[in-house]
DNA sequence: AAAACCTCCAACCGCCAAGCG
DNA sequence: TCGCTTGGCGGTTGGAGGTTT
């Protein structure tokens, strides 16, 4: 890939050599993920942080997929960009064994050679239908502080109803219309279907609830839980998405 | 055979948010 | 509150290798 140079009088660039993917490996191996900027240090690189963690995470992580992707994982890929947009390492998170940069790399491949299809049948109304998506953009959330995902809290979903406050007098609320960025979509029966069986299987899979996980690698994997007013689960896309507010109660509020 | 072109993908860059003192 | 550090992400680059002319 890229030639090898010293930026400065330490710090290697450019493609890694065996013996670095090596050292790497062996630490991380031993001591775990985390704390990059101790792990050039520690292992014996000359490389800066970023570099040694995307080393990581993109080739020598184990379970790591290589090689073309399967037509499910295209179907996949293309299903969660139509929902989440270039939010790669979130699609990357529901693909076992694919990267964030796996995906983006087909993406841009995969889009390359589309553009150029439909250059070529300029005239070809369906195909042009079928690409207007609608994008769920999930933004940086303004969540409290006090939200704690770890005490696997439930969302209460209202409709316009009065935020309730926790019992630690925190008001652990948030505004997923102004939050999320969700559409405001008419969410139709086939929209509900459709992204039913986008998700409820991985999601069940999570923790025997459905919900939306927040984001595949700082969410850890958990997922909320959406009840609706008398406690009954309920799709997260199962109600509108205008005016909805959710609160976080402690689950033995129950 | 060789030059031109194309595709793939590892790696870099810049930015942002969270955490901390 | 502010500035610094760190982790993480998406966009982009550019070399290697394959394909076409």
């Amino acid at each position: 890939m890229r030639p090898y140079s010293n930026t400065g009088p330490e710090l290697r660039k450019g493609a890694w050599t065996v013996q670095e993917d090596m050292l790497l490996k062996n630490y991380i191996d031993k001591h775990g993920e985390g704390k990059w900027h101790l792990i050039p240090l520690k292992a014996g690189l000359n490389r800066c942080r970023k570099s040694c963690r995307l080393r990581w995470l993109n080739y020598l992580r184990p379970n790591i997929k290589r090689g073309d992707f399967a037509q499910d994982e295209v179907d996949l890929i293309l299903r969660l960009h139509k929902l989440l947009g270039n939010r790669w390492a979130l699609i990357a998170g529901r693909i076992p064994g694919r990267t964030a940069n796996d995906v983006k790399n087909y993406w841009n491949t995969h889009q390359r050679s589309c553009s150029k299809q439909r250059k070529k049948e300029p005239k070809d109304d369906e195909s042009l239908q079928e690409s207007k998506v609608t994008i769920i953009k999930p933004q940086p959330q303004t969540f409290s502080k006090t939200l704690n995902f770890g005490n696997t809290p439930h969302i209460m979903a209202r409709q316009g109803g009065n935020p309730k406050s926790c019992n630690d007098g925190t008001k652990n609320n948030f505004n997923l219309s102004s939050g999320l960025n969700l559409p405001s979509i008419v969410l139709d029966d086939n929209i509900n279907k459709y992204i039913d069986d986008l998700f409820d299987d991985h999601e069940k899979g999570i923790d025997g609830t459905i919900g939306w996980s927040f984001c595949g690698s700082s969410g850890k994997g958990k997922a909320l839980n959406v009840v609706d007013q008398d406690d009954d689960q309920i799709s997260f896309f199962d109600f509108p998405m205008d005016d909805i507010t959710m609160e976080l109660i402690n689950s033995d509020q129950l």
